[in-house]
DNA sequence: AAATAAGTGTGATTTAAATCACACGAACTA
DNA sequence: TAGTTCGTGTGATTTAAATCACACTTATTT
């Protein structure tokens, strides 16, 4: 309860986080080995959606391009992160690409193998229930948060679930242990490079944010951009980014 | 597969359609009835979410309220939707509210009692996750259409997902079947009154849309509103409001 | 039938954000 | 080490949308 107190290095929080361990075990059981190099795409929108994927290591970004080339990145995942739907009937297709930020190692499962298993066990139901339950919620909370605030709301949403994912905690402040670009904010919150750029150096006047070597956003006024968004102290697992 | 290629009168598609009759049973059996009057709340945001809600008869806008009073309007259910979260923690708390627009007679599942019987049956637990799954889609689908193509594309978006919803099909176009203020369509989309009025005008005088006796809508160029919002013609079940 | 409330339609103005344009620095790369 | 790519920082301008203000129409109430 209550945002980034985390005193971790980084990804405290998986969405497998869910499982019981026995859970798991029947997931690796079902589970066969994927490579996914860097900028690749573990699948793209309109593909059949009929598999699950657990990340063991590397990073995938979750996103949705218009017509016009426009890009909206939905969720990033980290390593521990499940990837999918389920419940979904046979024919259906995601409407998002998956696409690799660095060299990714997959678990691939099949819906199907799954499903079995699920039909089995119930304790198994009740947890993917959660599963979907969070995933949900962190969608949703998405949703009004880049609806409700403007963009700097958005903005100020974003750098909190990212601190979530990426903080690490210091005496001065919370430092995302990676390196984000103005482009990379810009299409987590639909918005324009240029947008994203003011607005930081905005923050950073105001003392909000600072900057580490290399880049990496430091945050030192958490509360403010709690204010900006009406941040509602939501449970970590579904503030995130 | 295709929108609005529905004869009847409205609410073809509810979100129960993926329950089995012998699961509907099982909830049936599990269910206690209450009445919600028009204009009061059925649940508020930061309410325990320990139970779902069948809605027998009446309508139910799910909504959230920014402390400066700005509403977004998530979703609206109709007779025959199911309203709620399952395989949430039992502290977990609904983080919108859910109000009714007229007279409701409403079934309530405890969380719990349900629980057990997607515990010990397999079908209805894949049944449940098809239900959260499409609940998820449908909510994927609108945060893509109301942040990526301007406030027109999410007018336009709505406006199909109403016809989904409450389109009757005549000759000369389909006729929404309910009376939707120009105040009811802003806060669906997250904007004001007065830009879904002059919207409306515009569409009105590209002929996309008429008006009939009683102020309702009735859309005579679907066509452009699904260019308007690069509708993807995703399935009926997704794309309602 | 008059009064009140609720909803529509539109101008004028302000504000937020996108777009265009370009300078500059840092990081690779050949 | 010169060139290229990638990212940052900021002005100027345009466009989209919100806000303000008010007239007018249509229901609803008493």
């Amino acid at each position: 309860m209550g945002a980034c107190t985390q005193q971790q290095n980084f990804c405290s929080y998986q969405n497998t986080d869910v499982f019981s361990k026995n859970t798991f075990q029947y997931l690796e059981s079902i589970m066969y080995p994927k490579k996914v190099g860097a900028d690749q795409f573990l699948f793209l929108d309109n593909d059949t959606a009929d598999k699950l994927f657990y990340l063991r290591e590397g990073q995938i970004k979750i996103t949705k391009v218009t017509e016009e080339g426009k890009e909206l990145v939905l969720y990033i995942f980290q390593e521990g992160d499940l990837i999918g739907e389920l419940g979904v009937s046979s024919d259906s297709r995601y409407n998002y690409s998956a696409k690799a930020t660095r060299d990714c190692d997959v678990g691939v499962i099949q819906q199907q193998d799954l499903e079995t298993i699920i039909w089995q066990h119930g304790e198994v139901a009740v947890e993917f229930m959660k599963w979907m339950s969070n995933m949900h919620a962190i969608t949703r909370s998405k949703f009004r948060d880049l609806m409700l605030y403007g963009k700097k709301g958005a903005l100020c949403s974003t750098l909190i679930r990212l601190a979530n994912s990426y903080g690490k905690m210091t005496s001065s402040g919370i430092t995302l242990s990676q390196h984000f670009t103005n482009t990379d904010l810009a299409e987590l919150i639909g918005t324009s490079r240029e947008t994203v750029n003011r607005m930081l150096s905005q923050l950073k006047k105001e003392g909000v944010v600072t900057f580490e070597a290399g880049g990496n956003i430091k945050i030192t006024d958490l509360a403010y951009l709690k204010n900006a968004c009406s941040c509602e102290d939501c449970p970590l697992e579904i503030c995130r980014i």
